[in-house]
DNA sequence: TGATATAATGCATACGTATGCATAGAATTG
DNA sequence: CAATTCTATGCATACGTATGCATTATATCA
């Protein structure tokens, strides 16, 4: 047995004592811009090596009232187009020795419940996805002096920064597609109704249906669940005068909505009825769904979230920020290209 | 403006003061086990929610030399089956007044590297999902008194704890299904050679192969992704002397292999070859992929972690334990029945 | 009623680090 | 060489909480 049970921590102390120097030195040693010579701090940190220190980041927190934890509160977790966007944000985040405190909540609620345990642990800033806070919980962080942004969500009373993709542009992109297509009886999907998503994506390509002169003939709600996109698309379907085209505000609903057509109503996509998703989560470039949709450009949308949080020209209280990011339009074989149905794929 | 800008932290001092009582007194309010009158409780949580103070965890967590904070390692987190995972541990920790702290980490490597991070946050427990520890960085997670527990990976040298699937029996099973439906060439595709779960599942589908006098025809790795199912699947089905049967140690890569199959190869599932995965993902009980696969106890095995890190029965230095639980076959139509073909749904 | 046990609360301290201030020694200057 | 600046390091303190011990007020008992 070669290795000594230590029950107690190594602290800085244990490595000043070791050294003869004093723990102030130690300390010094580990931050970067201290007053000390290079050759001490080698020497410090060779030891602290040897003797297994590593500063502890609860007491460095508590000093500084600053740990380098950020809150990250997912309110979407189940949905596959997030697991990317946590795997980036974690990474991201411990590459510049940040740590993540990580929340998951039931779908789409507002998330003032967890905000409060967020605030005991002084966490630098809190990224928020597919939900809202109270703008009295903003006021809270705001006065804490703590960062918040939004990520693909947005508020509008602008009582904090937000990160979205360009969902009215893109959207409009999608209703165009589709109108150049030749289709004429559009519905949307949409996950819930007073989301800043649903809001947006439907509003873009509704307005571009009205520019063609054309409008939307049915919208009903599938919550963001591949369940829920089954369900509504067979509703939509089945219904009387069925729509041609379904646009839906995200890609797990709408692989569910291409199941429903096709494996249960027989239809066949898109020569009957095309659909289109959000999101370009994996699934949806599978050969047997071929789903045409809207990329969300992730990396840059966590790159400038992480930004928001850090920006140190302005402090926490000034003015929110709302950051839209284009989406890219992937066109597959879940919808048709042209009015006479030609080069078109059809994926079964 | 009737909220007054609080840039200070409020603490358990401001809630004393304003109570004309001690900090203890305040402190111990907080904590169940103290001996105060009831009613001077509900006085001081009373005020101490009007102030709106929370207590900070950080310096608890200094003090006690042990944060509520759970360590939670991620190697695959882009594999499907974990979101599930993440979000279960997510809900279950914050009900029991936990918090955890994530670490995404690049697929199946060994974790050395980010546990030394855990340490400085006095971490109650870590738990690492599909990846495995050296055992010096056990020792040293042992010498600081705190649990590690493996989360679908086990090590044989009994440094830390694991939970797993009873990798070994569900494999059989599949094999068994395999053979009585009359498939007589079998492939593996694994994820990693030298991983547990690869070698478990590998071992026990074989085992009952050799028991039914049959041996197994060609084993490649597609690395638990889908490209790599979708590449190693045109390998085997293309080589001379294609299998009939394959057994997808995880999801993903049964999906990608069905696809492989079905859209590039043009081969019927299963009249053709059946494909058999390993963990029960959403995606697979969709109707495109209907895929016959053996379902992970997801919840069960959370609970089993928990109770490894929690159990104060044995303390940390206790022996290491290895808990496994049975997976469930779950039959869809991926893979035939029966040696006739009869009853046997196509899907395509 | 006086002695003693019990309940409620306050005081002081420790957790491990960062940092302002003080100091001692070295280096620089006229 | 004395006066002065600079460099390296130590001392002391603060961050916010929990808790052992001491103290006071109250209840119990003979």
């Amino acid at each position: 047995m070669h290795t000594i049970a230590r029950m107690k921590r190594v602290t800085s102390k244990d490595v000043a004592r070791a050294l003869g120097v004093s723990q102030s030195t130690v300390s010094r040693a580990f931050s970067a811009d201290a007053r000390i010579p290079e050759e001490t701090r080698e020497r410090i940190l060779k030891s602290a090596q040897a003797l297994g220190y590593t500063p502890n980041e609860l007491a460095r927190g508590l000093l500084k009232s600053k740990s380098n934890i950020v809150g990250v509160v997912m309110a979407d977790m189940l949905n596959p187009f997030y697991p990317n966007v946590l795997d980036i944000m974690s990474r991201r985040l411990h590459a510049i020795g940040k740590r993540m405190l990580l929340f998951s909540v039931p779908n789409d609620t507002d998330v003032d419940e967890v905000l409060p345990f967020l605030l005991q642990y002084n966490v630098e800033g809190v990224i928020i996805t597919s939900a809202t806070l109270s703008s009295k919980m903003a006021d809270v962080f705001r006065n804490h002096n703590t960062r918040v942004v939004l990520f693909n969500r947005a508020v509008y009373d602008r009582s904090v920064s937000s990160v979205c993709c360009e969902n009215h542009d893109a959207s409009g992109n999608v209703a165009r597609l589709l109108i150049e297509a030749g289709h004429r009886r559009f519905a949307i999907i949409g996950g819930k109704p007073d989301t800043s998503t649903h809001i947006e994506r439907s509003g873009g390509f509704q307005r571009e249906l009205r520019r063609a002169g054309l409008s939307l003939q049915a919208e009903e709600f599938g919550g963001n669940t591949y369940e829920g996109g089954f369900r509504t698309a067979m509703l939509l379907l089945e219904g009387k005068n069925p729509p041609d085209a379904i646009f839906c505000i995200s890609d797990v609903m709408a692989i569910g909505a291409l199941e429903a057509a096709r494996r249960v109503l027989g239809l066949r996509v898109p020569d009957d009825v095309s659909i289109v998703g959000f999101d370009d989560i994996p699934s949806a470039a599978w050969p047997s769904y071929g789903l045409t949709t809207v990329r969300q450009p992730v990396e840059m949308m966590v790159s400038q979230a992480f930004s928001l949080l850090s920006d140190d020209v302005a402090n926490a209280s000034a003015a929110p920020v709302a950051v839209r990011i284009p989406g890219e339009l992937v066109v597959r074989g879940s919808a048709r290209l042209d009015p006479a149905g030609k080069k078109t794929r059809t994926v079964r």
